[in-house]
DNA sequence: TCAAATGGTTTACATTGTGAACTAATAAAT
DNA sequence: ATTTATTAGTTCACAATGTAAACCATTTGA
């Protein structure tokens, strides 16, 4: 009886996995009054109020509707502003709120807590040499889906 | 100037490269009439008949609702049939049509194939190793997320 | 025999990805 | 200088997906 052999596709297996990440920090952060989007405050806190909707699309690798609706959920909980550029009047600089920066830490801290949830029982090389190949496999991916002949 | 260093969600860096091996996946798998649910219908088919909905839920990591939309897609498309069990009439057994074994060498070769790009420059040792620290990781999420308390 | 549990379906809602059409502002071309 | 093309951002629309609740029919078990 020929058995074959089951091909665990691991795009399933890595969506999955990510999900649980985010779902585990949702947790963690369910004190707060926003319950996703915390990277794109943390990009824009970075930007030091520099930082433009195109290039956050750009970090946070979506699109620009995406960033859109990001945005206009940030500000409606008050913790980004839009403020716009005087330089080019067609851009808008994300700036990072009172409020915002009150609860940042928080929010990095989370992320520090579920990142050491997942390496749990792996060592300091593993971790390195895990994030290493996922982004090389992450970049094979990205290639060959924008090289889609 | 204390520069923050930016700490990179992994859970961002999983699903988007799940997502992205699951799009070229699916621009392999054009010529199909189906673009999605490939990996149900597979393991439809490794279930010989004998595969119930709540099983496939389980094996697919995910709820009923999902299952009975994906079956639903799968029978619309002829490639999936529900038949009754006449052990427990509550329970639909799942069985492939020969219109679905005529396309899953092709679904299977293609999976073959995206996996080889994903892992394209990496030794058979990286590949394993890293497969191995996934399951992990994995695990670590799922288990925090259930004991959630 | 009646209550509880199970497999499956339906409905409903929010999030997310994607594409197209659009406005306003800037850059480029003649 | 005036027209044309790009660019940043917004809005609309649609499909896929996750999640929760209510529901039916069947089976289990007290």
């Amino acid at each position: 009886m020929e058995e074959k052999q089951n091909i665990q596709p691991i795009g399933r297996i890595l969506s999955h996995t990510g999900r649980s990440f985010l779902q585990l920090l949702n947790e963690k952060l369910n004190y707060l009054d926003i319950e996703r989007s915390y990277y794109a405050l943390i990009l824009i806190d970075l930007g030091h109020g520099d930082l433009t909707q195109k290039e956050l699309a750009c970090q946070l690798e979506t699109d620009k509707v995406s960033v859109v609706r990001i945005v206009d959920y940030l500000a409606g909980k008050g913790y980004v502003k839009r403020v716009k550029s005087s330089v080019d009047g067609r851009k808008y600089c994300l700036t990072i709120t009172d409020k915002a920066k009150e609860i940042l830490p928080g929010i990095r801290n989370s992320m520090k807590e579920v990142t050491a949830v997942a390496y749990n029982g792996l060592t300091e090389l593993q971790q390195t040499e895990f994030l290493s190949i996922l982004g090389i496999i992450k970049d094979n991916l990205s290639k060959a889906n924008n090289t889609g002949s």
